[in-house]
DNA sequence: CACCCGTATCGACGAGTGTCAACATAGACA
DNA sequence: TGTCTATGTTGACACTCGTCGATACGGGTG
């Protein structure tokens, strides 16, 4: 249940303040750049991700218990299914604690999510 | 050629320089805009859209020819098919001139994407 | 007009994805 | 120990997606 297994944590996290790849204005992404961002884009591109990762990202201290978000409209395999996807692509980190798993924003990525969103214009 | 046709011009172009949808950090995402994010998302989910698109974006004045930037890897076909999800999801415009089809990155999006990959952690 | 070049569309194929019901696992508690 | 609750895993299904070759369209140029 811990981290420890998932193979790959890509984008945002390489060094620790860091992105891994260059603004997308500034020339050409490069291939690998490229699979690594989208790999990130993918998980975000599913309606019931972005719904428990906002669920989420806006609990106090970025963190939930998976009994408070797991009301988005699908079976409960198929949110523990979501919510390992958006894991395994480093975007969530998970916790058991006693009966309950907390789920909570991995750091880098509330602020650059907020950016984008938050950004006029 | 002309983007008259697209039906549905999703997220941060529903005004003119506010995005469609809150901060995800502000509280739960509405399914409606869930849906419209993801929507975006999705369209920057696949590897070759993602160098698509910086090589679009990165071109002098945010424009380029298809001819310029058709060297991702895959046949002509493919280039098109991508282009085209870009441009559906509201990413990207095009328009011909002459022999050659040149298309632009969607004016605030560029913003919001630099603003995102920018972003110290 | 005919020809060539740049780009879009079509049809098909294999791979991947979201979803569920059924089952498995892990703690808490009696 | 046994039982209940919370969560994860498995297997199956329909559907979508990325890719290609073949083909069509549109605009120069001869």
């Amino acid at each position: 249940m811990s981290n420890s297994e998932v193979v790959e944590l890509p984008v945002l996290q390489d060094g620790d303040a860091a992105p891994c790849c260059p603004p997308i204005t500034a020339g050409e992404l490069s291939p690998a750049d490229a699979e690594k961002m989208a790999a990130m884009f993918k998980a975000l591109s599913d309606p019931v991700r972005l719904r428990l990762f906002s669920k989420i990202a806006s609990h106090p201290g970025g963190e939930a218990c998976v009994c408070d978000i797991a009301d988005v409209g699908v079976s409960q395999p198929t949110v523990s299914h979501h919510l390992r996807k958006l894991r395994e692509a480093g975007l969530l980190t998970s916790e058991r604690r006693g009966t309950w798993v907390y789920y909570q924003v991995a750091p880098s990525v509330v602020a650059a999510m907020a950016a984008l969103l938050d950004l006029r214009g």
